[in-house]
DNA sequence: GACCCTCCCCTTAGGGGAGGGTC
DNA sequence: GACCCTCCCCTTAGGGGAGGGTC
């Protein structure tokens, strides 16, 4: 027994726990080259431990036991290699996943921080907006929240689904019309914003142009009130609207419970009145 | 029951299984409002699967399940914004992780492939190498191979412990003097080469310089026709060894388990003879 | 006293049925 | 016939014991 290493010796050796060792016994990943007949216990030789670090390496490049244990059971150059280019391009989706998430999360935490700067005032502001897209569902009629819901729904199922460049966002329309008559929860279509695709179906671009827009700053239902203000601003200031209000949700039920933290930011696209 | 969806219609908004509805609600995470008591079906409210949104999006970003419950027992838009600049440290890291492991798998790919094309002819070059660190141990007398995986070991266990910037490469070197009387494989240390580091201990600096190498294909032990070769040409070319001998190990026990397909880089520093 | 063994239960986020009732 | 329910077993990669023998 003079050349063989006892489990805890290997483990120590390897930084890794005897549970493993044991557990990677039992499933014939890495078995002893010895065991006692007499009182079970196991001895690794000097020449097999080495394949531990293989199992170690190809743990930590993302295969899983059973991968491992099939690739070593008859591995070449040329098998290894192969097994780790098709590695490297899974790691490399991962990555690009990874950023994508990592782009949205930012995307909300900037817009969530800059609206608690510029919501207190709560006041009008004209803007030039740059271009931006938006994935979006028809809302049905009669356009009350519950459908105005399910047209999200729609949006986040496709978004899900197909992993599209969306933020972590939503947002509805509502026509003009309807905003004059009063009716201002009566979106026409719910949306998300989404970085620039190449895919057409359900996609609307918002042009660059100028705009004005308010924060409203509660509860959904009482949105008329930041509205009145809006076209109170447009009135006195000789500018005319001409396009349908686009609501994004900055602060809702993604980023709070309590519907009095909830800030939509409100934008028409206007000119000045001829 | 007019405004309550059924789960099969949540499941198909949302695009998740029912299953995941059903396990969600027996953990508490997201259960319906209303459970007739004579069948037991379960109806969820218009509002309430809204939050559906919100638990998908906290998992898409990395939550686990529990996490979401307890972020959602009671969440407002200051914890919201909390949670999910945390969890954008979480994605950072894991992204610096899998780009490490990507590093480290192209590398070892690129010498793959450069090495299958050059070890066929099986020459001596001659090369000025690049400054590159090596984390190393020292190998134990009496120099056997066990000793040198016991290094060997001990240097990928400081690897995975401390998730060093090493490649999936091992190496060792052995001491001129020992070349010289025959012992080819009796290395002084075993080393992992590693990107640039701020970490001192166990770490050596092989400058930049002029190099003679070969790569030796086939069984290790069979390495000192490799070195009668390496030594004649600089015998031939009146070159001076001035370094100890350091082997790369391309294709190893790591790539592949048929030792005839073993290829070990050998290099020596060298200067012209006075 | 330190080391080794074999059970056995536990964790995440559901998937895939079986068996039986319900709209 | 399509939909819903409640069990129940299964998956990954081990961790954490308990209970008992061994160097």
């Amino acid at each position: 027994m003079e050349n063989y290493f006892s489990i805890g010796e290997v483990a120590k050796y390897q930084n890794i726990s005897k549970q493993t060792l044991i557990f990677y016994d039992k499933i014939g990943l890495f078995c002893p080259a010895y065991v006692d007949p007499k009182n079970g216990y196991r001895y690794y030789s000097a020449g097999q431990i080495d394949y531990l670090d293989t199992i170690l390496i190809m743990k930590k490049i993302g295969f899983s036991l059973s991968d491992i244990r099939e690739h070593m059971r008859d591995y070449t150059s040329d098998s290894s290699l192969a097994a780790m280019k098709k590695q490297l391009t899974v790691i490399e989706s991962r990555i690009e996943e990874l950023r994508l998430i990592r782009s949205r999360l930012l995307h909300r935490c900037v817009q969530m921080e800059e609206a608690q700067r510029s919501s207190r005032e709560n006041s009008v502001t004209e803007e030039i907006t740059e271009e931006r897209s938006i994935l979006y569902r028809e809302v049905a009629a009669p356009y009350t929240l519950r459908e105005i819901s399910i047209a999200t729904k729609q949006c986040f199922a496709d978004f899900f689904q197909n992993n599209l460049p969306v933020y972590f966002q939503c947002g509805v329309s509502v026509p003009l019309k309807r905003i004059r008559e009063g009716r201002y929860t009566e979106a026409s279509i719910a949306f998300l914003p989404i970085e620039k695709t190449d895919r057409a179906e359900n996609i609307l671009v918002l042009p660059a142009g100028r705009c004005v827009s308010v924060c409203h700053t509660g509860n959904y239902l009482s949105i008329g009130r930041s509205y009145e203000k809006l076209l109170g601003y447009c009135k006195a200031h000789g500018l005319q609207i001409i396009s349908d209000a686009y609501e994004f949700c900055i602060n809702d039920y993604i980023t709070t419970n309590d519907e009095n933290e909830y800030i939509t930011k409100i934008l028409f696209y206007v000119q000045s009145e001829k």
